[in-house]
DNA sequence: TTTTGCGTAAACATATTGTTAAGATGGACG
DNA sequence: CGTCCATCTTAACAATATGTTTACGCAAAA
């Protein structure tokens, strides 16, 4: 954090927005670069490696939309911070956005003063150790002793089903593709089936006996609160 | 270094100095939780059951001193260290929270050697000097004597037993790995089969007649209370 | 309608641990 | 110095929990 050389990526259509953007990043410390649509985008993502990917939600050649879900499905960049450029009445792209595995949205015209806080508080908030404790609602996750709790019941999961339901706990609301799940948990070697995954969600809905893990069909699966 | 695990909630309305704090104490090896106001502060100590709260005395929803005074108000947080956090020259805070049953007071800005020295400083004061004589349940484990007392029996455990037992119960619930057991027991030199852990185990089980050691297959073991 | 994606249960495969007994080691002691 | 004895470790096998696949059903989308 003291050394701000945290790389962000800017990707619009509109080189208005991609000149204010970069302006107040590089004032605050930030290394920026930038993409005028989609393709641009995914091809300096893989030269850059940015830290930070803002995208327009409305671009030529894949939209932002796209191009998160390209990057969501590869191992590589899912630990890289994604950022959707909105106009300010869309709703359901928020939606669609989290689908896909948004950290935030920046909804334009771009307030310099909401742009730094956000970036800032997107970085804080993933240097962050992991926490040996987690919470999403009534579910407490405890890694020490590994075990769940639920309405002050003890719950004891599998090896395999604690790993599942913790990655969803990271962070909850938020879907996690079927890929991300499988490279998180099971790595990029091992190749499991499809139906590997339901299974153990199954197993999780079953021993918590709420219905706490929703199906995002055609997407992937996330934790409500 | 040493394998402190201790827990610390920090409850402020400033991310900044939750990361601060947060991020110094976690390199010294505290275990950190955050809260951003008073009530988040009084669920997540119900929650987490730290073992020093730092407390911001100006806080939205109520301030650290009303903070202290719930919880030193009932008995099970009597124990539980409470440090203030106040503004350099706030003198009257000093005070007041002596009065409410601060252990200590932190002043802002923080300087980490400070934060640092003064959190030791609150946990070598309140170690128990007897940690020679542990207990877990119904379980008593003397290092002095040598041997484990269960339910008024006086049972005698091998060196490796007794070694084994004695780590699990330093922490009572908590899950300890192969790997962990391993180099807490037999070095990181020395290299032995996975069955001998097993065996001891057994022998261990065996020995005590209760059940009290439970096995989390494909991670380790914990003693159970 | 056809296709796609997910839920479910049971069968199957695998990994991990439990158990037992048999060497290996080293100290105590006559 | 040799014997006894407890402890530690290992190997071999049994037992079980866990993980994965298969097969099939269902519902929603194309």
């Amino acid at each position: 954090m003291d050394d701000n050389s945290k790389k962000i990526l800017i990707a619009d259509d509109e080189p208005d927005i991609l000149e204010i953007l970069s302006y107040n990043l590089n004032k605050e410390g930030y290394e920026t670069m930038t993409a005028k649509d989609g393709d641009e985008a995914l091809h300096k993502t893989k030269l850059f490696r940015p830290d930070l990917i803002m995208l327009d939600v409305m671009m030529p050649h894949k939209n932002g939309m796209e191009v998160c879900k390209v990057l969501r499905a590869q191992p590589s960049y899912q630990g890289t911070l994604i950022v959707f450029l909105t106009a300010l009445s869309d709703e359901t792209s928020h939606i669609k956005g989290l689908e896909y595995g948004a950290d935030d949205f920046i909804s334009k015209p771009v307030s310099p003063k909401i742009l730094i806080s956000k970036v800032n508080a997107l970085f804080r908030r993933v240097q962050k150790p992991d926490d040996k404790v987690l919470q999403a609602g009534n579910i407490i996750i405890d890694s020490v002793k590994f075990v769940v709790m639920v309405e002050g019941r003890e719950i004891i999961l599998a090896k395999k089903e604690f790993e599942l339901l913790h990655l969803l706990a990271t962070k909850p609301g938020r879907v996690f593709l079927r890929n991300e799940i499988l490279s998180q948990i099971w790595g990029t070697e091992v190749i499991v089936g499809d139906r590997t995954i339901d299974v153990h969600i199954r197993k999780i809905r079953q021993k918590l006996g709420i219905d706490c893990i929703t199906t995002v069909k055609g997407v992937g699966y996330k934790l409500v609160v």
